[in-house]
DNA sequence: TTAATAGTGTCTATAAGACAATATATA
DNA sequence: TATATATTGTCTTATAGACACTATTAA
């Protein structure tokens, strides 16, 4: 940053935006009653592969407005308040045989039901972030796709539902559905709901009422999220000594 | 990605990477004994205010090669096997005058011995991660440090010297000392040498020896880092029903 | 009353945090 | 021996994990 020389003496790559949109897919046939973990990817016509949506940089843009715009135009579907975060930049030189490019990757999550109106595929992956159909996308998306995976599975251990995947006022139950899509895991109701009762706060939904009944059973309470505190809450750290902090 | 036009019909943007490079430096008048978490400032001759070390990347060289060199000829320092972090990428359309940039940010740790040598500044940080000069740097580089110093002081939270400052092997002294630099706080002694004795393994100096004396006092115990299980150990994991992972 | 789902009492094991004692070196 | 630093015993409190029980609804 520090060079004199007029910017454009420079060679300049490409940029480009990619985005792993995650989903929790309504359970098929495997492991029960427990949702799917699953990505969006497009298959546009003049393309050998299916990618996910993504598209070059604009000048003058920022990249969470790509990100909201490549969303709409691309995977014709709105992000609404999703917010996007960044993986990390992928820049191996031949990682695009038309030249030189840089991918900004980010991962992003939505409630399937905002999904169903895009044209794109939603692929449910495995353990280690693959698509269960074995198939292999474009450029080094699955690659991407693996870590965004990878990514959002570490941070459903640590907090309730960071990505916004479950609509507020929801229920432990509702919780802990998403969470063990999430995660490909049955989880424990007692100990779940004793882990997630500190981060949240209990709730009335829009008529008013501090529970709901499905359609059989007793009626479950309802929670929000409790704003957090900070993102290291949950992590030990370190005893300060005497009064500092 | 998915565009079939030649990648030379979009605008590009340049790209820089600019690298905060964080540092203990030895203990001045406050605090009595602890280091000061400190970050390395350039004066360009040409330039009216301090900078990062950065440039803008070439055509077939990756970011890790470009922060490597960047250390090397513009900080004249040495970053041998320390890894550098990605933070984020800074995209404010104003944050250059000059034209249309974005800043691909790292964080480097290294030794303050390893510093010496170069010709810049550095400048001891406070608890929110600016300068303690109050020092104004160029472009956005201020709020560069500052994201590096939050995520540098959660990791010391959470991991026995995670970015390689203190060379193995060393004593949990040495290492009780560089947590206190980076935290910029008092640690326990017995609770930090506790938490910390999961994440270590007993070790022998070059010369054989399982333990050191500095002067005075019984002689420490020598200690190398673990290689760890994963970067969410520490954390808590959601309890997984059954036999279920 | 039964089935279904929600939520809690409580026991055990483990870990955190704090205090103080013990251990091993030099001067 | 006095002093300095390192390390551990142990007590208290908090939390995790597990099991089983109680609670509240619909059919």
């Amino acid at each position: 940053m520090s060079s004199v020389k007029r910017l454009s003496e420079f060679p300049r790559p490409s940029v480009a935006v990619d985005i792993a949109v995650l989903t929790v897919a309504p359970a098929q046939a495997t492991l029960a009653d427990v949702g799917e973990l699953s990505v969006l990817v497009l298959r546009p016509d003049h393309e050998l592969r299916g990618v996910l949506p993504g598209r070059f940089i604009r000048e003058r843009q920022t990249i969470a407005e790509t990100v909201k715009e490549v969303l709409e135009t691309k995977a014709r579907l709105d992000p609404g308040d999703a917010v996007p975060r960044l993986l990390r930049v992928f820049d191996d030189p031949d990682r695009d045989e038309r030249g030189w490019t840089l991918s900004i990757a980010h991962a992003l999550a939505l409630p399937a039901d905002r999904l169903w109106a895009s044209a794109a595929d939603i692929v449910p992956v495995d353990r280690s972030g693959d698509l269960v159909t074995g198939e292999q996308l474009g450029y080094d998306h699955n690659e991407i796709v693996r870590e965004a995976v990878t990514v959002m599975r570490d941070r459903y251990e640590t907090a309730p539902d960071p990505y916004d995947l479950v609509e507020e006022p929801f229920t432990l139950s509702e919780l802990r559905r998403v969470h063990e899509a999430v995660l490909g895991a049955r989880l424990r109701k007692d100990t779940f709901n004793r882990r997630m009762a500190d981060h949240l706060d209990e709730a009335r939904d829009e008529a008013g009422r501090t529970s709901v009944r499905q359609s059989v059973g007793r009626p479950a309470r309802l929670y929000v999220k409790r704003p957090d505190r900070s993102y290291t809450d949950t992590r030990w750290r370190l005893p300060r000594a005497d009064g500092s902090s």
